[in-house]
DNA sequence: CAAAGTTGTCAAAGCGCTTTGGAATGTCGT
DNA sequence: ACGACATTCCAAAGCGCTTTGACAACTTTG
């Protein structure tokens, strides 16, 4: 069923159905009421390519997962962000394209988009410092918004970060206030901005405290419950391990929380976990009974937010660009506690 | 820069570009090499929509995501079964759609895809019996690929399925050869098709061992982190508790993990845990050495072929269905070990 | 050397929609 | 009763591509 057909069959022009269904306030309410009925018994949606030809743009929003090629890693976070993102989509009438793309492609892959129209505009995941997929966007003239920032980007842009620096500072200061002295960050990549930032909240609470910051006590790379436990391991065999840990993410911590249980080491009492929380659906952090005490920001709900950012842009796109920073919610679980006291050592 | 002007500009018609750039024979090669050449310089990709309207179909691929309204669970293996997916569909020049909805709108779903033209095929993703979809489908002839099956469908379809049944049989029986006589399973949700097959698989190899089949040691769920922690508990609180826990995914076996821990249970010592193994990319079962005894197929492997069945099946829509059954691979982890003996209690 | 293929190219139609610029019809003031 | 003005509808153009059918310009054949 097609809007020629649905026409003849109301014996109307495509003109005044195409208006009626479309809201147009020339055709008489009771003309539109009739076409609204048919288009409905015969099921008829417009065909999208075809709106999309006419009318310039495709109501479809794209994202570009980079997978990085050495790691085959894809973002444990993604699925969450996806169902926040398409629950503003579909209340809006767009669709949700992804495109998955090795480090290599990313540039290509953008252009690709742009030239054949496939979106009216894209969320750029994963900033890195310095992100070269900015000017990029701003050059071939893709909407975009930023999940997350990208440092030494001058001009503006549209973005929703959680205030990351703040959130690791808040932990770093908080476990120092239960006496560590010895914290450990487990880091996310240092080559994603988030990153870089919870690194300098770590290192900027550590100054503050008079605390050393010690190399061997932070680490870098892939969020998975493996690089957790094995960076954990590394550490705890120390000859002066640290006594408590600051993880990137809660798969982070339950990597790490495995590390100290296979050496029955108590969370909590004999080593302190602190981590930031993402609020996965499928890896609660205990709900009434927090497991880990967490810095916590739902991914979910910045995915519908960014979502509804970048819908706006692209309606209005000459209007100021918005940025929303999101504070962390503290909740204080069991994983933490008083540093144990080695006086009796 | 679009075929009209690209073609004004090499003094060529739309007819002769758009054939030399769609490799048809009736174009020299000169200036086929002309026009590739020249296309390249300006970055000119056809645009999607005309394509598609032109030709028909949209070279786009639909993926429903239902998120239970209630659970507004996102499945964990979403993320890897969609890379997997899009290296195939990149590969053959596909794009891919999401489209995530609640469990009521499903078949509108379906429908609005299919009446606007906006896919050329869908992924059927966590099928359940008898599933509703699977007729709707072929009812509109919107082509499909099921990951996973659908008891009850008698019509032939094209699935990739994992040997749910046999990997839980196995499991079991291996829990049983080592002394278990309690076994628990905490399986996903029984809605599910693969659910049923699993516990179908466990149940059977418990009567073949003569054990008992004990409906307080299984459980159903939304497979989370904290479903495995909240079921271990209530079931080693009982009076009779498990020594063995066969576990639906990795993600439920860390909270089982959990739980054990909590309890100062050794795992693999005092209780034992298998699983069923995603080969999720952010919680690998530890590398050279499993940490979990487990069954494992990864399902990123497994959204590359259902892709490419998908495509496959669109390119031929009349060809045979095809059906894929996969054996999980038995890894042995430190997670299992003898039951343990009571016989000095 | 005319008739019959080949080869390389093109003009134009069509995909299904939106939107522009009329054109009918009806209503109203005078 | 007549022009003015809404109101309601429509024919046709156009979005950017593919594809059909035709046509020159060459080759080859008898």
């Amino acid at each position: 069923m097609n809007l020629k057909e649905l026409s003849s069959l109301l014996g109307l022009s495509q003109t005044t159905v195409s208006r009626a269904l479309n809201g147009y306030p020339e055709v008489s309410e009771k003309t539109r009421a009739r076409v609204v009925k048919a288009a409905q018994a015969h099921a008829y949606s417009p065909n999208t390519r075809a709106q999309g030809l006419a009318t310039g743009h495709s109501k479809c929003i794209g994202h570009v997962i980079s997978v990085s090629d050495s790691a085959e890693m894809v973002n444990p976070i993604f699925g969450d962000f996806m169902a926040g993102a398409g629950e503003t989509y579909a209340a809006h009438g767009y669709d949700m394209m992804v495109t998955r793309v090795g480090a290599q492609d990313e540039a290509d892959t953008y252009l690709s988009l742009k030239a054949r129209g496939a979106v009216d505009g894209v969320v750029v995941h994963a900033p890195r410092r310095n992100d070269s997929r900015l000017a990029l966007l701003d050059k071939i003239d893709l909407p975009y918004v930023v999940h997350g920032r990208s440092t030494g980007i001058k001009r503006p842009y549209t973005w929703l970060d959680v205030n990351n620096t703040r959130a690791f500072s808040e932990a770093t200061s908080y476990l120092a206030s239960l006496g560590h002295r010895r914290i450990a960050l487990i880091n996310g990549p240092e080559t994603m901005d988030f990153a870089i930032r919870r690194r300098s909240g770590y290192e900027s609470s550590l100054r503050f405290a008079g605390l050393p910051i010690d190399p061997a006590l932070m680490s870098t790379g892939e969020m998975t419950e493996g690089y957790g436990h094995a960076q954990a391991n590394a550490m705890l065999d120390m000859d002066n391990p640290p006594t408590a840990f600051l993880a990137a993410s809660i798969i982070c911590a339950a990597g790490i929380r495995r590390a100290l249980d296979e050496r029955g080491l108590r969370p909590g009492k004999d080593v302190s976990i602190a981590t930031f929380d993402d609020c996965l659906s499928y890896f609660g952090n205990g709900g009434d009974q927090p497991v880990f005490t967490a810095w916590q920001s739902s991914v979910r709900l910045a995915g519908a937010a960014v979502a509804q950012m970048l819908i706006d842009r692209i309606q209005a796109p000459n209007a100021p660009h918005i940025n929303e920073l999101w504070e962390a919610e503290f909740v204080a679980g069991t994983s933490t506690g008083p540093a144990p006291d080695h006086s009796k050592d």
